[in-house]
DNA sequence: CAATACCTGAGACTCGATTATCATTTCTCT
DNA sequence: AGAGAAATGATAATCGAGTCTCAGGTATTG
């Protein structure tokens, strides 16, 4: 019983959501009002704390959160609505880009354009 | 003419650099004194302004700064001194990621890992 | 129901990044 | 050299993200 309910809807709501998500983001999803933002930080830094939670930058979006159980990914950044979305796959030769002496332990890759809806929206 | 000394300085020694600076790290290379903060910032912005500057985000970073007229390239972050060095090449099937509907204009690739120097420092 | 511990929301507060202000200094042009 | 415009550095002001505080609210246990 560690976790409480307000806790639980803001997990939940990122669970749902397709793509990684910022604080505020997270908020105005709850409605704003209901669930303060202090909360909602609470929740999420508890989340990456316990592990269930990661954050994630996305170039240009700042500071995102995602569940951390999902399949290695990359994102998907709309220029319009400035929402990330999960990309599923991942690309080859990033070894090759590597230089004499470096190390490299991991990486990101994020696309930039327009989703769905916003581009026909146009 | 329209350039001026100080900002001559700041941005050639963007120039020279090895990769993407932050604000912060341009100033500290320039001594820290001699330059105020604020003419940096200045300068940053006067280039973006007239297209001879380009802001980037490399993961983990903030803000950094580079010359526009740099062919299309990738960064390393190291994860150790926290500097983003220049990567040459791209990757192939970033296509492939892209979504049913959504438009691609763009696309970034950072490698996270350590760097020459740490690495064997360490 | 009472005692206790944890949760909450609202708003004050902190901290770092960037911008604005202002008194000087440096150019530019004549 | 002299006037006016632009540039500069130090520092104050601003802004946004995230955290802390505190006065309730809730759940749990006995």
């Amino acid at each position: 019983m560690s976790q409480a309910k307000q806790q639980l809807t803001v997990i939940r709501a990122l669970g749902e959501a397709d793509g990684p998500l910022s604080a505020k983001e997270l908020w105005s999803r709850l409605g704003g009002a209901g669930v303060g933002l202090a909360t909602v930080y609470r929740a999420l830094r508890r989340g990456v704390e316990d592990g269930t939670l990661e954050s994630v930058e996305v170039l240009g979006g700042g500071v995102r959160y995602e569940p951390k159980d999902r399949e290695h990914h990359h994102h998907f950044l709309c220029s319009i609505c400035d929402h990330a979305f999960d990309l599923f796959g991942c690309v080859e030769g990033l070894e090759s880009l590597v230089p004499d002496g470096f190390q490299m332990t991991g990486h990101e890759v994020v696309l930039r354009g327009t989703c769905d809806e916003c581009g026909n929206a146009a």
